[in-house]
DNA sequence: GGATATTTTGCAACCGGTTGCAAAATAAAT
DNA sequence: ATTTATTTTGCAACCGGTTGCAAAATATCC
């Protein structure tokens, strides 16, 4: 019903060689012969089967896309920004949804049975095994947003999370808090951990300043809100480095329902910048995390694996910028 | 160096058809056949390729998920629920993001160049012709939250957005509101259209009841709140109906920012009930749309479609409810 | 114009599977 | 133990393409 190879190869009385090569870009045919050719296939409207291409040429051109961050507001962004530059460059993602899963091992299989071309691991949460895993059959993957140090064997692309937990750090101790804490997002994710470290290395290194932490079950508004409306039974610091915008909300919410003001009873930083930080309802004062270039750039790095499997793996990280809005103090005058 | 059914058809010493068998359920194969296949299966890791089979079965497993909603938080409920819902039935989803484009030509052809099996449209932005244009090259489509009416060739699974409209109606009639007013998203929008038919219709019914309508550019936090303080320019009506969430938050942002209250001065009620709008700092009246109900039974659908292609059209509309919070005054009682 | 270099074309095998059909093996019936 | 019915197996063609190789067709050179 739908026409093939050789349905054009016939009405155009060539072999199907012929057609093939006028669908392939860099084989050998002669002006006469492609316009012979593509005549016919406008003729019958005929479109090559990617599939059964790829089954001689090893491509599909198909990229496993998976996350297990549904519940974050970010990942919308991310998705669109995914999505968006892997069509522009030609190539498809298919998404794969592991909220439930710890196992890598069914996507894995699933998506080495359709054969993609690599796999995009987007997640802070997802333990470095995991995108190591893929590695480990040979797929080219990219962790985005992953842990650099943890797993040199993957490729990584995103922000050095202790320096931008320094940086929050810095932020807090510029606008004179003395008693800070970090309220960050699961306690295994890589990202939590070294936002933390960096966070604790700052403040270490000034004398006087008083520090503690926590951490919420998830990247998500209620987690964020649960947690800090369970510190508010004890005591409160006075500032909160928050391991990711939507926590941010959350617990901005919280502080709200305990009759807290922001930024005049507690300061709150967030992490991320995503789209609804900037709302004017919310304005957090954030560390504005460049996911635009990190995907652009994933994708790239993607592209050129494809071309170059054994590539060595390399670590790209973008710098981060505070971006101030409403919910820390001013920096007092000296 | 993957092993493949050759491989495997060799190792066990048997044909390559009895190897394809034992992968093949309802296929004729003895007990001790598929033992022995099994075990030198197992022993090369073998898997079949799901690429090379759909060549002769014809069916891929992928499922084309087109939208150009990514600006729309409850679109991240949305990807969540179709991914996890698919992948329950062995679905994978291909994403597509048509956020810029109007054409449908060209994702149509690449989808059909992947032979997926079907496609579900996923938007209520996205014009009828769009989901038609699938059905004419004879692809099973669902359109999740399209138009009933405008499109009886295609299924399409969502609500009945005219009821909706009388719904808000009736709510804010109900609660004494003498000048009321639609805000709605994209005026192209059917679900646009829909809503605001409703909502006139319910109002005509009762007299002395004060109207007016206008549009966001889009479903998007800074569309609603850009219409919303062009609007405060003038005169405003008592309570608004926004056609989305999403939407009814900019609204919400914009009424703070003229210095208004909600619902002392203004009241608000949106559609949808996604996640956020439950959040305590913001507690929005809303219609629920069962989308999670909507996507189970999208999904559902589709399978049945790739069963039985030709499946004479149907609509699945599934009823709203009205979810109560903050930004409505009550009920009087009468 | 003929010899040689270069480009274009078709043949046929292959990518990794599935499947109709007939032969071989097994089970059931007599 | 035969004969007959049923199940299991392998052969070979096919799904829709690509590609190495050698032959055919063109182009270039003297």
């Amino acid at each position: 019903m739908v026409a093939t190879l050789k349905d054009v190869a016939i009405r155009a009385g060539v072999s199907t060689s012929a057609v093939s090569r006028t669908f392939t870009d860099g084989a050998s045919v002669s002006e006469k012969m492609r316009r012979k050719v593509e005549k016919a296939a406008a003729d019958l409207g005929y479109r090559p089967n990617f599939l059964a291409r790829s089954l001689t040429t090893r491509r599909t051109k198909l990229i496993g896309l998976v996350s297990n961050n549904f519940h974050n507001p970010i990942f919308l962004e991310v998705f669109d920004l995914f999505t968006r530059r892997l069509q522009d460059v030609g190539l498809r993602p298919l998404l794969v949804n592991l909220s439930k899963e710890t196992d890598p091992e069914h996507s894995l299989q699933m998506l080495h049975q359709y054969s993609v071309d690599g796999v995009i691991v987007a997640s802070s949460t997802l333990p470095p095994a995991f995108s190591k895993a893929f590695r480990d059959k040979k797929m080219p993957v990219v962790n985005t947003f992953g842990r650099y140090s943890s797993s040199p064997e993957v490729h990584v692309v995103g922000i050095d999370n202790v320096e931008a937990g320094r940086m929050a750090a810095q932020s807090l101790l510029a606008r004179g808090y003395k008693n800070v804490a970090f309220l960050g997002g699961p306690e295994a994710a890589t990202s939590t951990q070294d936002r933390l470290k960096g966070f604790r290395e700052e403040l270490a290194n000034h004398a006087g300043i008083q520090t503690s932490h926590s951490f919420a079950e998830e990247y998500s508004f209620q987690a964020g809100r649960k947690e800090m409306l369970r510190l508010a039974q004890g005591n409160l610091a006075e500032a909160y480095f928050c391991g990711d915008d939507v926590l941010s909300i959350g617990v901005l919410s919280a502080i709200k329902d305990e009759g807290l003001g922001v930024p005049e009873d507690i300061g709150v930083i967030g992490l991320n910048d995503m789209e609804m930080s900037s709302w004017e309802s919310i304005a957090l004062t954030t560390i504005h995390q460049p996911i635009k270039h990190i995907i652009n750039s994933s994708v790239e790095l993607m592209a050129a694996m494809l071309d170059e499997p054994d590539r060595y793996p390399e670590a790209r990280l973008f710098p981060c910028r505070i971006i101030e809005r409403g919910t820390l103090r001013p920096i007092p005058d000296t």
